[in-house]
DNA sequence: TATGAATGAGAATTCATTCAT
DNA sequence: TATGAATGAATTCTCATTCAT
């Protein structure tokens, strides 16, 4: 009766690995990279110490891990929403919709991704600069692409990007901060979208009426 | 006698507090809040760590105090900057020229508002979220100006407002990153003003027709 | 056929054992006592840690076998070198070869006996005594015996014997750390044979005339 | 009243260094490098575990020290003896009285610096291979002036010099496993001598004649 | 019997803070 | 007031050993 069961075997360690994963991402989002201890998310996992270092080389590439797959999964769900509409302010609307869902459905994310300060971590500083500009690119290519087909003015796309995601992200922190505050969820949406549309030159009726 | 030696000494211990503060300001900026030392700052103050304690009760404190002071700085400048002018425009202008100043010229004061992660220091979290709500505020209160001046549109001038002062955190990291980008800096500054005019919905024809 | 699979089963099992050995004794020697793990040791034999504890009550058991295994293997061939040969000189230059062969074509074991040092590890200490003891005992047979036969003077056989070790033991270090220094081989032999005939105060002319 | 006292301070601290070196070689020489933790050293400075960081900035780099100053210690010990005498057997006699008093007086150093086992420590490895070369050179010099003198017959000094070093480390080990087993510590000095000389190919009534 | 994931005691090291001078 | 040596709590990480499979 050797010690078998790979499949069974794996399938625990995945799941364990995962356990860490979500237990950690909180308990960064609640203490912040540094006074989260290896023991703290050891304890959350419900797992030893020891048993950490089985899973991660040490905490800062825990954190590392945690922040990539954190931003590539951002990443794609923007993407995804820019791909499942025509027209950019149906595009923006959704991003900004995605981007609000997760604020507010995973923000243990957002307290990772958006307000782990960068220059804590060393390692991190040049991984959260490449986020930053993958998130500011995939903004771009949907405005270029907006003002190819005449939706949006002739502009500097790269500022009109840059500006939108640092908006995104103060508003994000100001939902997180004060939920809820006093109009509804959609009035935000809606205020938000404007702001966005308007920033980026969008003319309702002229785009309209250029794409008739 | 007496007198004049005790306001010697006030002096020279002003003085010596405001030197650990701006010794402080450029480790912190350097290394972060929690990789830089009191012995770090003690040394660039060019005093021993007792006589840290002596001018401040710790380090958090000095962090505090430093991005209380950072911040009221900030705040200021920006308040000089939309008092100095009249006309929404020129007040936006205004305020983004101040702001991205404070950026080139002060690198270290954005460090530390803008880049010092929240969530690593505990005692900050509250104020850093003051400081935000008072950007906010200052830019609502002259968006507000402008709408009730005819200036601007209605609008949920708090979302604008938050969006512009997180789309300006977003620039300056840009700039901190990779300084001179491809445009000369007065064309990067008409750039961002436009986005931040457009995002408030001001139109400069209707504007200065309804002005004038 | 229960009986051979038994057979099977415990030569297999030895098997295993020594191949653990010998993975072992090549570890030991390369880091050390402390910075070899239970780890590389099974990973060097090819096996799991959970093996080794199969095998093995604790790693310094092991270490602890391995060198008295190690030990017994060595004291037996100057045993054997001293037996194989009649006059005290054809006695001493077989043990020094003896000797010098195992210090070249088994280094590993010079490095677990001579070089591991006492005090490192509590359980070896008593035993390294012994070893040594036993060593300076079979030396001072050898020449015990001699003095009788009058091959050498009468002395103080035990500190001939025990200075030969040591100064057997140095040469080996030497040898080890610098192999082939600048003379050959058989000149180096005949150096260390020269040396300790000295030290026993043998007198080659005087020692063939008696035997004569 | 600002902290002044330079010369006191320093005093204290030289004090306290010296006492947690002192400490340590005890400590060392009883538990042997890796038992010894950095609190037990403490512990036995009575000093906390800070402060042994103040003074050494690990446990690798204070056991280096210590072993460095002790070989000094050592080889100076041994050149005075060499240089107090003339005539290679009264310098003979001088040396091995010299490296058993310290082995009797200061059982420390030769745990230290004989007995710590090579390969336990990285660091060490080298330094300790040029102390057995040092003192083996030491050796070696005065033997060459000997032949020279024709005190000594010619011979392979070098090999002479390392079967000595060898063979004193193990009376020494030996002296110190059993002190005083049977003999007087005259006779053993005697005994010791004679073995040395006797290597080195020494004829009492020769040399005498040759000196005349 | 064989396996290797899990464990947790224990080690080294750091650093904010204190306090005698 | 100024100093900087002293402190020790707290943190990261290792590794011998166990045990369910």
């Amino acid at each position: 009766m050797p010690y078998r069961e790979t499949e069974n075997t794996r399938r625990r360690q995945d799941a364990r690995r995962v356990s860490i994963l979500q237990a950690a991402i909180i308990v960064f989002a609640e203490q912040g990279y540094h006074a989260a201890t290896v023991r703290d998310i050891a304890a959350a996992a419900e797992i030893s110490v020891g048993t950490f270092y089985v899973y991660f080389p040490d905490k800062e590439t825990l954190f590392v891990r945690l922040f990539e797959e954190t931003a590539r999964f951002l990443l794609q769900r923007l993407r995804q929403a820019f791909n499942s509409q025509t027209g950019i302010d149906k595009q923006v609307e959704a991003a900004i919709r995605a981007y609000l869902n997760i604020a507010v459905y995973e923000p243990a994310v957002f307290h990772l991704i958006v307000r782990s300060g960068p220059g804590s971590i060393p390692a991190l500083s040049e991984r959260r600069e490449v986020f930053r500009r993958n998130l500011v690119t995939l903004w771009k290519s949907a405005l270029d692409k907006a003002v190819l087909a005449a939706e949006l003015p002739a502009q500097n796309s790269r500022i009109t990007a840059e500006g939108i995601t640092g908006a995104l992200d103060n508003h994000v922190s100001s939902l997180m901060e004060q939920p809820e505050p006093e109009q509804s969820a959609s009035d935000l949406l809606g205020a938000i979208l404007h702001f966005c549309l308007g920033a980026a030159g969008y003319d309702g009726a002229h785009a309209r009426r250029s794409r008739s």
